[in-house]
DNA sequence: TATTGTTATACTCTATAACTATA
DNA sequence: TATAGTTATAGAGTATAACAATA
């Protein structure tokens, strides 16, 4: 049976995954300063300049009210800015601040050092190794995550949500 | 300049790791039903039986209110139950329900789907690339997380919180 | 006195429903 | 009428501070 030892390599690997993924939101978000979602946002606009609510919301996989809401706690901190859209007067342009911009590069440096710091538990043949693994796994994992908001929303459907 | 391309590397990593978390906190967690982290509990109580709630907190790196309140909802929802410990008059014991038990089931065969689904959009050379390069890096990640949390909190007090 | 856990309070982040304003 | 966005409301998940009860 290969299939089996397959599905158990996959049911490991989303297994780490799913830890790794605990650890990031616990940890390398950076506690006290921002969260994972904001932090993607300042990212955002930090490389697309200024964009709108929409654009943002879809992007992160939110809904409008949630982006809405996310923006007006980011202006609040002066991390962002708003203004009208002049091409069409619903619609409102985002943009990152300086404060934003400046915040974003820390919490990136900050990011570095726990990442370093955490590599550097790792004997150095190990972290070269993981190094090597990576280079062939990264592109490709990249490749699945585009691939994920299309495919994941077509098989979720037959959930028969069996709970409250 | 190697330390340039190797800081680079990291970088990317880092990134890929983010991306990777928003994903599984967005989809994996199997939207409707529960959270990342109240399947992680779910998991935790299936796999050591009845537990004490400073053990799960720990275990779960979330302060004791933050477990009592994550508790009382799993309770609310029938997956967990609690019963005082008989060898220690402040403990509580909590302990996986049998419906506890039944959708922790259905979230990994849920789960188990999603990530064949995602899996099968690849072109098998890159599957077999993926699974191989996994095979290496997977042993080392895993040390790599038991490490986190050690490390991690000796490398965050350099934070002089630059903002609100 | 130390440990276990809860309650009180407050914040982020999320969603849906109902709304306003512009196209 | 359709689209862009907000407000209202509700709930999960998080933390710290202050507390009760037991060891």
């Amino acid at each position: 049976m290969e299939r089996t030892e397959h599905e158990r390599d996959r049911e490991r690997i989303a297994e780490s995954i799913e830890r790794v993924a605990k650890l990031m939101v616990r940890h390398m978000s950076t506690r006290q300063n921002l969260s994972l979602i904001s932090s993607a946002v300042l990212s955002t606009l930090n490389a697309e300049g200024p964009v709108r609510l929409t654009t943002l919301a879809t992007a992160e996989g939110v809904s409008q009210p949630s982006m809405t809401q996310l923006v007006q706690r980011l202006v609040r901190q002066g991390l962002a800015t708003r203004v009208p859209d002049p091409e069409d007067g619903r619609a409102t342009l985002v943009d990152i601040s300086d404060a934003g911009r400046s915040l974003l590069s820390e919490l990136r440096q900050a990011r570095r050092g726990r990442l370093a710091a955490l590599l550097e538990t790792l004997p150095a043949e190990d972290e070269a190794a993981l190094a090597l693994a990576m280079h062939v796994a990264l592109p490709i994992v990249e490749r699945l995550i585009d691939n994920a908001d299309r495919v994941i929303d077509q098989v979720t459907p037959p959930d028969p949500s069996p709970l409250p």
